[in-house]
DNA sequence: ATCGTTGTTGCGACTGAGTTGCAACACGAA
DNA sequence: TTCGTGTTGCAACTCAGTCGCAACAACGAT
């Protein structure tokens, strides 16, 4: 189950108009991809699918979109082990957190829900008096196919 | 719960010969910077570290030597959810993983051990046949003293 | 429908992290 | 001391991400 919660297509946009966040064309097209994507997208797989709607999209556009996506808590920003160079990946925010495990020899990602991880946030947040805004868990090593 | 776990000086050193792994200078400073580390340093932190114990050490140095390191998981490399840009930070990897917790306002960084990460973790280990070699668990949010 | 304010965009130049090819060098086993 | 092989400094490079700026466009007010 790659992800728990089903997609409503436009929902960013709604979600954005809600806020008083001013929508255009590029902004329009960057959402659509985002929603639409079936797999973890990097900044540059996300320009260019952005650009088959839109042209117009500029790379620095891609940039800034994803910053006021990060900010507004709307995406999470995922390294995935830096399985291919040093760039990020990014996903829709839905529902509750996940884990992602890659396996360090054939790359494949597998999502993760867990009571146990939920468990361990109230803890932080209790214990520490720390106040959560985002919890990034990615384990690296090797999957059941790939372990020897 | 909480381990001391206090490092033994040229422990990493004494790791590496044990494995044949050839030992130089430029290697010999960097690994003390390492050991002798208070906070979690960057690429180019421990370069100028190194550089005072060696002077010829090389930023390429820095890197290949951080390379060797990770692949023989003597440490762990950090984002601390890029809260001075897009580098990382690198820790001598020690007694059991703990989660690094950074407020986005003052930036602190808090470390975290808990039964319940261990736990987590093997249970993704047994629920999805998964082989553990790395987790980071990196936590954004606002700490006690900057929560409103 | 038009206007004006203000936020957004494309462009191009830039920064900063990390990598690489190569010739010189040095570790450490014999 | 010798020698093979791994390591280094250097410089040039790649790649992700940022920024200043002038032109532009969203959208509430008129």
């Amino acid at each position: 189950m790659p992800f728990p919660e089903t997609e409503i297509p436009g929902r960013l946009q709604a979600l954005l108009a809600q806020r008083g966040i001013r929508m255009t064309d590029q902004r329009r097209a960057i959402l659509s991809v985002i929603e639409t994507a079936n797999k973890h997208l990097d900044a540059s797989q996300l320009l260019r699918k952005a650009q088959k709607l839109d042209p117009s999209v500029d790379r620095s556009t891609v940039y800034r979109t994803l910053g006021l996506l990060k900010r507004q808590g709307m995406i999470d920003e995922l390294d995935l082990m830096h399985l291919n160079g040093e760039g990020h990946y990014y996903e829709r925010k839905l529902g509750r957190d996940h884990i992602h495990m890659a396996c360090l020899r054939c790359g494949k990602i597998t999502e993760f829900v867990s009571e146990r991880f939920e468990s361990l946030k109230s803890q932080m947040e209790q214990e520490c008096r720390f106040h959560i805004l985002v919890a990034r868990l990615e384990v690296g090593g090797y999957c059941t196919a790939c372990r020897r």
